[in-house]
DNA sequence: CTCACCGTCCCCACTTTTCCCCACTTTGTG
DNA sequence: CACAAAGTGGGGAAAAGTGGGGACGGTGAG
């Protein structure tokens, strides 16, 4: 169960720490990819196992193959320092928008880094957000009809 | 069963004392994450369970996302020290609006910490107000579909 | 084929934060 | 009134995070 929130540094080299709370629960075979709102997550590999029902094969919609295509290409397995901190490569940089800051995100099953402003923009939330949301998340599990 | 409520310092440490009532039912493994309208909560592992539902993963839908990330971006698990005290990040202080005094409130199944103002304007109730509510929910309950 | 360059990774040293420990004060109880 | 339990405060050791130098290996150009 990974949890809280961590604001590190992004040095010259992309090198980012993973928080040592993180990282003692991650064993090798640890992977790294690309996440929905312009996030990376951190796919432990018992989690990374889930993700395998996406497969390419002649019987596979279009928009799975891009899916497919997008998470695994940019997929990466894990490398940690001595210092345990994990590279990250310019692409990845490049679409989570980090330079020298990053959020590393525990959210339960999975870690996600973002950038500053996007950060803010969504895992942060004034009391009245975040009422309204599990109020709504609540609301929707009541009547998953809708 | 929690009940009571206890007026706390939080030091400058950020540090507060869970009263001695309350951690003799806590064990390892409580989780205290941000709650509705402004305060924090405690879990006990057994409550905490029942929010691992909400997991990430390629099909969760975006409202669970975005929930997943600020309820467990903000939790962490309750680490107390010899004395009985948890420590609250800043960036929960400053989620419930906490500087150097808190309110610890057993509430049945969970515990909540609030703030000097938002516990003076939830918590206390004049005997109209108290009635009024009950009266609120009872009807509610009556027809659950309003 | 050789050399220069770039990227990667390993190592070391410094800074900051966390948390563990001790001592004091206050509250509650016999 | 005295003793015990609970709460409060702060100092210091240890752990976590940060930054940079330099070796190694692969790639591309001359």
């Amino acid at each position: 169960m990974f949890l809280g929130t961590y604001r590190h540094a992004v040095d010259s080299k992309g090198r980012v720490a993973v928080p040592a709370r993180f990282r003692e629960q991650l064993p090798t075979g640890t992977v790294i990819s690309k996440g929905a709102e312009g996030c990376l997550q951190l796919y432990p590999p018992q989690e990374w196992a889930r993700e395998q029902g996406l497969r390419l094969g002649s019987t596979t919609p279009a928009e799975e193959r891009r899916l497919a295509r997008m998470m695994f290409g940019a997929a990466r397995e894990c490398e940690f320092d001595a210092q345990g901190r994990i590279v990250l490569s310019a692409d990845q940089r490049q679409y989570a928008g980090i330079a020298n800051v990053a959020w590393v995100v525990g959210v339960n099953n999975l870690i996600e880094i973002w950038n500053d402003d996007n950060w803010r923009h969504i895992g942060e939330a004034t009391p009245e957000e975040y009422t309204r949301i599990q109020d709504q998340v609540a609301e929707r599990r009541r009547a998953p009809s809708t």
